[in-house]
DNA sequence: TGATTTTGACCAAGT
DNA sequence: CACTTGGTCAAAATC
């Protein structure tokens, strides 16, 4: 409504709120200092614990743009991809051991396919500047498992393509928390913070599709890589006080620029955050591709939110591209030199991005089905509006959103079966969608003060498959246990409780559970009969 | 002068 | 059914 479209106000309007969590890393703080195992911490915060007390939230994509913008890990991901930094801080705090090229050691320490993730506890930060938490997460609806067996079409994050030989199929990418400074300091690497954290989080022996980057999503993705795959997790010794994060205090005031050229075509003050967003569309003609950017008051990217994906190449020579130095033509990365921050897929359908376009999996029409009917629309229609978006990424990073980024799960169960995941859930409503046969119900957490809520619906074309979408975090411990053996409600409790531990990181809300500290993300074979 | 940004208004989905 | 809210439009302003 036009009332709500004022201008972003020069100074915090909303002083008095809860607002993201901001932080100022001190420059060279020492990953010692700034996280500390959760291991054993009392109060069992998992997840990404923010500061003790402090409500810290450095994602992932903050912490790996900063981290790779310091001079010492400033290394390009060709090094990165060679073991260099394979120990080093960013690695580490990115979560997971690489092993290093020239170490048979630590080698072993990571076997093939062992991606680990380090869930770490943040604390000791003075709160200045404004993150949000970062988000890593596999494309709803994609199944970790047609991710492994994707052939390697990255065609266009050819970094990623050439060294990693990932597939690309999602369409969208949240940026976490600066990614403009990132893409500002990339300027030497090459690479900006989406698609470093994207490389990154796919080091490993094992193949991951390019995820988006932002800290709630790892806890909450966890859930569908648990039906599916599950990566294992485990602490990573912290410990090395010599590991320093690297800090960046580049703002640029452009949205990550990524190659292509954009054209804003709105702002608005969105409800819940207490920046502005800006809505872009590709210049190109007939190109779908829309983002959605959100700034903090310093000009800092807090949040990009790609929508479709391109139908045509990335304009060669782009001025501003090469003005802004950002991510492209890296004297570093042979292959960036076009388009490294090409993070829509090339070569499917253009006119939608949906979590089931994007998944590969002999379901994903199904769930595309059921959740945007897009295979009924041309190709020109307009898209429905607000349920792509939601669709493609939702704001799990926001502090003091209730609406977080989507899951989309299928499973071979019975409803009553997803629903049993830990918390008690109240219906609320039901409605039909277009194209599907069956309702899509929807229900809320009954804790009191718990805003969570869940959409449960069934595929069209296969009632035993059911799509859940979760919106929100869970702010409160898992009820008391039910006696159950079903793994899937076992599965749903871990999502809950990791979707917790993205809340607790928001709240710096360590102790509301007894969870494991790290996460646990277990892959496993995808089992949908 | 054309391209881009700004910004109030409108629309539609969700509740 | 009214209200809220996110997304988009489009005229005006600016570059």
């Amino acid at each position: 409504m036009a009332g709500n479209d004022q201008p972003p106000p020069p100074f915090p309007a909303r002083p008095t709120a809860p607002t993201r969590p901001s932080l100022v890393l001190p420059a060279h703080a020492s990953v010692d200092s700034l996280f500390t195992t959760a291991a054993g911490g009392g109060g069992g915060a998992g997840g990404w614990p923010g500061g003790m007390g402090l409500g810290l939230s450095p994602g992932p994509m903050t912490l790996v743009s900063r981290l790779f913008s310091d001079g010492e890990d400033c290394k390009s991901f060709s090094q990165l991809l060679s073991g260099g930094v394979a120990a080093s801080p960013t690695a580490q705090w990115l979560g997971f051991s690489l092993p290093a090229a020239g170490s048979a050691s630590e080698r072993s320490a990571v076997p093939p396919g062992d991606l680990r993730f380090k869930q770490t506890r943040t604390e000791g930060l003075a709160t200045t500047q404004p993150l949000s938490p970062a988000l890593f997460a596999i494309p709803p609806g994609l199944s970790p498992g047609a991710l492994l067996d994707s052939p390697g079409t990255f065609a266009s994050v050819p970094f990623l393509q050439g060294s990693l030989g990932m597939s690309h199929q999602h369409g969208f990418i949240r940026m976490g928390a600066q990614g403009s400074q990132a893409q500002a300091h990339h300027v030497q690497s090459g690479y900006a913070s989406a698609s470093s954290s994207t490389a990154a989080l796919s080091l490993g022996t094992m193949q991951f599709p390019p995820f988006t980057v932002s800290t709630s999503m790892m806890n909450q993705r966890t859930s569908s890589l648990e039906e599916s795959k599950i990566i294992d997790t485990e602490p990573i010794d912290f410990s090395r006080s010599d590991q320093r994060l690297p800090v960046s205090s580049f703002a640029i005031d452009k949205p990550a620029d990524d190659g292509y050229n954009w054209r804003k075509y709105g702002q608005k003050q969105v409800k819940g955050s207490e920046f502005p967003r800006s809505y872009y569309k590709c210049t190109h003609p007939s190109c779908p591709v829309k983002k959605k950017v959100e700034r903090s008051l310093d000009g800092q990217i807090t949040e990009i939110i790609y929508k479709g994906q391109h139908n045509h190449q990335p304009p060669k020579g782009n001025k501003r591209a090469k003005d802004s130095g950002v991510a492209y033509g890296s004297s570093n990365v042979e292959e960036s030199s076009q388009i490294p921050l090409d993070l829509m897929p090339q070569d499917q359908d253009s006119s939608q991005v949906t979590p089931a376009h994007l998944s590969g999996t002999s379901d994903s029409e199904e769930v595309g089905d059921a959740e945007t009917g897009a295979d009924e629309r041309d190709e020109d229609e307009p898209e429905p509006k607000r349920q792509s978006m939601e669709v493609m990424a939702l704001d799990a990073g926001s502090l003091h959103r209730t609406v977080t980024e989507p899951k989309i799960i299928v499973q071979t169960t019975s409803e009553v079966d997803l629903l049993d995941d830990g918390y008690r859930w109240r219906k609320y409503g039901q409605k039909t969608v277009k194209g599907n046969p069956y309702p899509r119900s929807y229900y809320k957490c009954t804790t009191t003060g718990c805003n969570v809520r869940k959409h449960v619906e069934r595929a069209s074309s296969d009632p035993k498959a059911v799509i859940t979408t979760y919106e929100g975090k869970h702010n409160h411990d898992v009820p008391a246990a039910k006696p159950s053996s079903h793994s899937v409600a076992n599965s749903y409790a871990s999502q809950s409780r990791l979707q917790q531990n993205a809340e607790t990181e928001k709240h710096a809300m360590f102790g509301t559970n007894s969870q494991q500290p790290t996460a646990r993300l277990r892959l496993k074979e995808e089992q949908i009969t």
